[in-house]
DNA sequence: TTCCTTGCAAAGTGTTTGCATTTGT
DNA sequence: ACAAATGCAAACACTTTGCAAGGAA
C-alpha cells in the first residue's frame, strides 16, 4: 500500500509533476476502493470527509494526471460518468473484463483474459494490430437470480 | 429497405405509437447509414437537409422511442457522444464486435460471435446469467499499419 | 375536441477551463 | 520570488425537459 504510493511518487517526479497532498488523498481513495470502480464525483465526496476544501476541479485534474501517467484509467459502463480503474488503459499489461448485472448494478471483474484465441483471429483475419480491448457482459447477477 | 420502414410502422403500431413523418426521417437516415454508427447530432445534421425545421429534440426523442422499441441501441465508443446502431441491445441477436482505430478513429464491425465458449464458461463460474455482451477491440486498422 | 407530436428555449449533468490566490521550494 | 497547484465560478458539450403551438383522428 505504502509502496503503491511512493511508486507512484516515483513515476511522477520522473515526468516533472509531483504528487501533492491533494493528489494523494485522490490516489489513496482510489486505492481504498479499488473494488469500486468510482466516479469523478464519487472520489470528490470521499476525499473531502478528510479535505473539506479541497475542489472538484482538482480531483478531475488529479484524475487526468494520473491517465497521462498510466496509473488509472477510465471505463465507461454506459451510465453516463467516467468510473476510474488502476492499471494502464493502453498495452496488455492488465487485461479484465466485467460482469454488469443489469438488476442491481453491481459490477464484478473477471481477472483472466479470456480473449487471446480470439485476439488472434481478428487480427488475422482483418489485418489489425490489437492493443488493447474491453469487454462487458451484462445480465443478471448470482444475487439477484430467482429474486 | 421499405420492409424494415413498414416493419418498424408495425412494431410502433402494436404499441400505441406511430411512425410520424419525422420519424420516418430519422429512420431513413439512420438506414442510409448503418455502416456510419451516427451520433444525434449526425443524424440531427442529415435529417436538416430534408427537414430544415426539424429540432434537435425531436431527433433525440425518435432516438429514444425506438431504443424502447428494440429498433436500435446505443453503443459508445467512448468520444463522450452515443452512437447508434440497428438491433436490440438486448437479447443474443445481434452479436457483433467493434474494431476501433487507435489512430483514424475507424470502426471495424466484426460480424461474428466469437464468444459463445467464454460466456459459457464466466456463466458457470460466476453463476452470471447473461443477457449480452459488448466487445471492443482497440488497436491500428489495415490502412494504419505502417504510416 | 382530444391526444400526441413538435420546435424552441431552458434546465440538467458530467467535465473542463480561466483566473486570481495560495503553496512549495 | 517563481513556478506549479488549487478553489471557485463560469464555460462547455451532450442530452433531457417544460411548455405552448401545431396536427392528425
Amino acid at each position: 500500500m505504502k509502496n503503491v504510493i511512493s511508486d507512484v511518487e516515483d513515476r511522477l517526479r520522473a515526468g516533472d509533476s509531483k504528487l501533492t497532498a491533494r493528489r494523494e488523498l485522490v490516489l489513496k481513495v482510489l486505492l481504498e476502493n479499488s473494488d469500486k470502480h468510482l466516479s469523478a464525483e464519487e472520489v470528490y465526496n470521499l476525499v473531502k470527509r478528510r479535505a473539506p476544501e479541497m475542489g472538484l476541479a482538482t480531483v478531475y485534474r488529479a484524475l487526468e494526471l494520473f491517465q497521462e501517467f498510466d496509473i488509472i484509467h477510465a471505463i465507461d459502463f454506459g451510465d453516463g460518468r467516467k468510473r476510474y480503474e488502476f492499471g494502464s488503459g493502453k498495452g496488455k499489461i492488465h487485461h479484465h473484463h466485467h460482469l454488469i448485472c443489469t438488476k442491481c448494478g453491481g459490477i464484478t471483474e473477471v481477472n483472466e483474459d479470456l480473449l487471446e484465441d480470439l485476439e488472434n483471429r481478428v487480427s488475422r483475419q482483418h489485418h489489425f494490430t490489437i492493443t488493447d480491448h474491453q469487454l462487458k457482459i451484462f445480465g443478471i447477477c448470482r444475487q439477484c437470480t430467482g429474486k
